[in-house]
Formats: structure tokens, sequence, C-alpha cells
DNA sequence: GCCGTTTTCGGCCCGACTGTTTTCAGTCG
């Protein structure tokens, strides 16, 4: 193959362009939000589309039909989409920017391009300067005030359109100090409850939406403004409000009568995509669904909900737990009756993968030791960065051999939990470990990851994990993707290759959570588990506050829909040593 | 352009807000 495989950042890219493209040229509705819908797809998938393309089995992803599969393989032969060079010849780059100002769709960038010749950003101001733009039959002075106002709008260039995102963590904090105040604000029998992206407990997060029951909307609505965590309210009344944090996140507040309680959350909680599939269900159901009650066609009533389990219930369906509210197939699980019951944190037993001060961690042995038994656990492993870490307290294997001395004494002297002694060895890039074998073999629990040389291309490193896998003493590879949430992409490298490698060589692989990393990812995670792989869920933890993070991998695995079952650390010790590879060789 | 407990054709959520309108179109979530 002559040419360098698109990414499915590259084909989620190109459809997003295409399907803009198509709005501008005044496509129904249903075709542009195919396309959007179809780089949504993309994007989330874990292997590469462009291969799957070449092989005919595109098509298998929900979204990608025929014509797209064509598409995508144009783009991986070619370089381009015929139909986006097309329609990139009839409509300038610049209009297509435009359609992304916040007021501007494609509808009004074209009435602007065909009436005054706009085509980009500069011309429109001028046009507006100009007073040109108040003129155009169906806009007007508020029209051209306001994009006035958008583009003089600093810092960030208005015409890329990429608010910031927060990470969970930072986001719930918000919302749960958001929410509080207003509680304290409001009558008594009032109720905030947090909704949106924070409930479904996304990776990242770009507004906080909340939901509030009271007998006094107004009041309540008024008070945010009044809160020290807004920094300025755009509309205030019964229904809600809308308002901004000091850190810029948008927060939407939405007030319901108590029995329209489930309905609103409901309806707020999401994602857009998993609404709309719910009411395309519930219409074919003769029922219409929205914030405020669901419509039955037959009768014209409307009912309400008070709690959420009336609404799926309305549909058809049981409930449905936000964390699958994705639309990944949740509505078909629901009513063929196959929904999984999700792992909690309540069922994790103990925790594989943590650092103390002998490299890069904040704390002791003991003093890990002891917060991980205060938290329930049963078993402990303390993985200290081997030694080729590269950022400092690398652990030499003199020392990996004084550690594991340590922790058996520390171990006597905890008591109530069983402490581990292991190591995070690198993954060298040829897939080689810097610890040699006979060290490896005293350890209780070998972890192996990757944390330098990324950018060896994706066989290099699909070959290199691989190997590592493979080898009889590791028992673990962690952060598997090497992601970091909003700052960097996975490295290359084939997961279903990683994945068939783990399977069969029974070694499990990590959701890791740091909440920066959640690594494995939602969606690579479950494709493991399809694939037969047993997850492990970490908190990586360098201090004894961050044990806390095990909460994050857990809601990561929860948006993968797994199940306890399918988790090896909410085993006993005795059944995860049983696990190991190397328990297993011995029995055969 | 996709998809199938009605379907290989004919559908494809629901409502708020804004600004332009005189009953609605466009945009947004």
């Amino acid at each position: 193959m002559a040419q360098r495989e698109p990414s499915n950042g590259q084909i989620a890219a190109a459809f997003d362009e295409l399907g803009d493209l198509y709005e501008l040229d005044g496509a129904i509705v249903h075709r542009v939000v195919a396309y959007r819908a179809a780089a949504k797809a993309v994007r989330e998938a874990t292997v590469s589309v462009a291969g799957l393309a070449r092989q005919g089995r595109a098509t298998d992803i929900k979204g990608i039909g025929k014509t797209l599969q064509e598409k995508i393989v144009d783009l991986a032969e070619t370089g381009t989409i015929p139909a986006a060079e097309r329609l990139k010849a009839k409509y300038p780059p610049g209009l297509v920017e435009l359609t992304h100002l916040p007021g501007l769709g494609a509808k009004r960038a074209r009435l602007l391009h065909d009436e005054l010749g706009v085509d980009s950003v500069e011309s429109l101001r001028a046009a507006a300067l100009a007073q040109q733009v108040r003129a155009v039959k169906g806009l007007g002075p508020k029209f051209e005030e306001r994009i006035l106002q958008v583009l003089a709008e600093p810092p960030e260039d208005p015409a890329t359109r990429s608010p910031a995102r927060v990470i969970l963590p930072r986001a719930k904090e918000i919302a749960e100090e958001v929410a509080g105040a207003l509680r304290e604000r409001a009558p008594a029998g009032s109720e905030v409850l947090i909704a949106g992206s924070v409930r479904r407990q996304a990776d990242s997060v770009k507004d906080l939406d909340l939901v509030a029951t009271t007998t006094a909307p107004d009041q309540l609505a008024a008070s945010l403004a009044a809160l020290e965590q807004i920094d300025s309210v755009s509309s205030a009344g019964e229904a809600g409000a809308r308002g901004l944090t000091h850190a810029g996140i948008p927060v939407e507040l939405r007030i319901a009568a108590p029995p329209q309680r489930g309905n609103l959350l409901q309806h707020l909680t999401g994602s857009g995509a998993h609404n709309a599939a719910l009411r395309e269900v519930a219409v074919r159901a003769g029922r219409h669904i929205s914030e405020y009650g669901v419509l039955d066609d037959a009768t014209g009533v409307t009912t309400t909900c008070a709690e959420e389990q009336e609404v799926y219930r309305l549909a058809g369906l049981p409930y449905i737990e936000p964390e699958l509210r994705e639309d990944r197939g949740e509505l078909q699980a629901a009513r063929d009756g196959t929904l999984p019951k999700l792992i909690t944190l309540a069922d994790i037993r103990g925790d594989l993968h943590s650092h103390t001060h002998a490299s890069d961690g904040h704390n002791t042995i003991e003093e890990m030791g002891t917060a991980a038994r205060e938290r329930g656990y049963q078993y402990f492993a303390i993985t200290d960065h081997s030694a080729s870490h590269g950022f400092g307290n690398a652990v030499s294997p003199e020392q990996l051999e004084r550690q594991i001395e340590l922790v058996a004494e520390a171990n006597e002297r905890v008591g109530g939990i069983e402490l581990l002694a292991g190591s995070e060895v690198n993954i060298l890039p040829d897939g080689s470990l810097d610890y040699d074998d006979e060290l490896l073999a005293r350890l209780d629990w070998v972890v192996a990851s990757v944390h330098t040389s990324f950018a060896i291309g994706e066989r290099a490193m699909t070959e290199r994990m691989i190997t590592a896998i493979e080898h009889p003493l590791v028992d673990m590879i962690a952060h598997p993707t090497g992601r970091l949430i909003e700052r960097r992409a996975p490295y290359a490298v084939d997961l279903d290759a990683v994945f068939e490698a783990a399977a069969r060589t029974g070694t499990l692989l990590e959701i890791n959570g740091n909440p920066d990393r959640r690594d494995l990812s939602d969606s690579a995670a479950r494709a493991a588990a399809a694939a037969g792989v047993t997850i492990v869920i970490d908190s990586d933890a360098h201090r004894v506050r961050t044990l806390e993070n095990m909460r994050w991998g857990v809601a990561t695995a929860r948006r993968a829909w797994l199940t306890a079952g399918q988790v090896a650390n909410t085993r006993s010790l005795a059944q995860l040593r049983k696990l190991r590879k190397r328990a297993r060789r011995r029995a055969g």
C-alpha cells in the first residue's frame, strides 16, 4: 500500500466537513445529520475504520452504510472524497467557517453569500460594518449587531468554536458546589440535581446541567446570579436560568414542578443522541416524549413522571443507567432485555497499581497500605516505576529487591490487608522489559506499560505491546493507549491485535482511574471485554488522596458496559491469584 | 444518507429562544 491509511480522526473530520458542505448546498437535514452521526461513530471506533472499509466491514458500524464506506475507501486510496472536492469548488472554505459562528448556520451563511458575496469572516465583518447585512430580507439590525459582537469576542478565534472542555472531576466539583449553594437558598422541600454529561460520567464536560424542583421557581432561578461561583447570568425566569461560572463554564438550570421531575431529569441528562433515539422508539409505540411529559396519541393524554423509570416504562423499556445513554446500542439492549448489570465502586476488592516515594509517589508503603485498608480493600499492590522510567526516582534492580522486603515488612505492620510487592515495568521500544526475568519472577504482581517513544508508528507499537503481552511474567498492561484526555491522543496501535493477544495469553488490561487518563477509554474497554479480555480497574495513585481515583476508573467501566464479573479486581485475592498467567500455566 | 417488532421505501425527537415576521424560519441543545 503506497499511502498511509487515514486515521479515524481524519475520516471523522472529512465527514464533518462534508456534512457542513451538504448543508450549505441545501441538502435535507437528515442527510446532514447522517454525516455528523457517522463522524461521531468513526471518532469513537477503536480500530482503523479505513482498514475496515477496505475489507467491506465498515458497514458493521452503526451509522455507516454502503455510500459512506465507499467514500472512506476513496479517501484512503486518493486522499480525497470526490463529492467534497465538487462542493469545495462551489463554496469557499471561509463560508464553511462562517456556519460555525454562533447564531449563524448554513442557511444564513448561504443567504449572505448569495446576496452580498460574503465568503469569509473578514468580508462578513466588512458587510456588517457597512450596514449591508440589515438590508438583506429576513435579517435585520439586531442580527447585524449580534454578528459584530460575535466577531469582536476575544480572545479565541470565534470561528474555531472550540470551547475548552473540563475533565470530569473538576466539572463535578463545580456542579456540586453550585447545586449545594442553590439548595441553601431554596425553600424547604426543594431539590437540586446534577444532570447532563456530569451525570453520565463522561471523560470531559462542556457545560453543567442542573435540574431543580421547588415551590418558588422565580426565586430559585434568580438566586443563581447571587452565587459566588457564578460570573454572569444571561437569563432567568420560572423555567430556569442560564449563567457562566468564573471558569467560563456555561451552567443551565432548569426548574420543574415535582410531578415532572423525572421528565426533566431524563431530558437534561441526555445525551442528545440517546434522547433522539429514545423518542423515535416511543413514537413507534404511539407516544411522544418531551421534558414535560409523555403524550399518548391514542388518548391525547400527557402523562407526567416524577421518576425517570416511568419515562422509560412509557417507552416500553426498562430503566437505562445514565452512563449507558450515548446511543451506543442501549435502546436495543433494553428492548432485548440484555442490559448489563453495571459494576459499582462497592464491587472493587483491591487496587493493583500504585506508587510510593520509592519512585515518584509521595507516601510510604505503610501509609498507602493503611489507606487502602481503610477503603475496605482486601489487597493492594505497590507498583513503583522501574529502572528506566526517565522521570527521576527510578528503582534499580537492587532497590527493587529491597522494596520486596520492605513490602513484606509493611504487610506485617499494617495487617488486615494483603500488600503485594509489584512493579510498573517499562516496555522498551523493542517490547522487552527493563528488569530481568529472575527478578520479575519474585514479584507478586507485574504491571507493564509504555512511558517513552510513543511515536514509533502503529506497526512497531503493536509489535512492542504484543511482545510485552506475550511475556509470561507480565500480569497486566497499564494505561494501554497512553492518551491524556483533552491533551494527548492515544498513540497509534492496532487495538484489535492487542486485545486478541491479551485474550489469548490471559494478560489483563487496565482501565487506569487517573481522571486525565481513564485509559482504556469506555469504547476501547468495551471492545476489549467483547474480545474476551479481563479488565482491571486501578487508581494509579501517587499519594493517599488519589486512591480516590478508583471511582473514575469505575465510571469508565460503567460507560464500557462492564459487569463486576468482567473485572478481575472484584474477586478475592485467592481468585485473582488463579487468574495470573503463571498460575494458569502451572495449572496447565 | 441510514435503517427495519410497520419497512429495501418512507420515514428519520422535541421544544426554547431570537429576530424577523403578521404566522414563521433559523439556530441551538
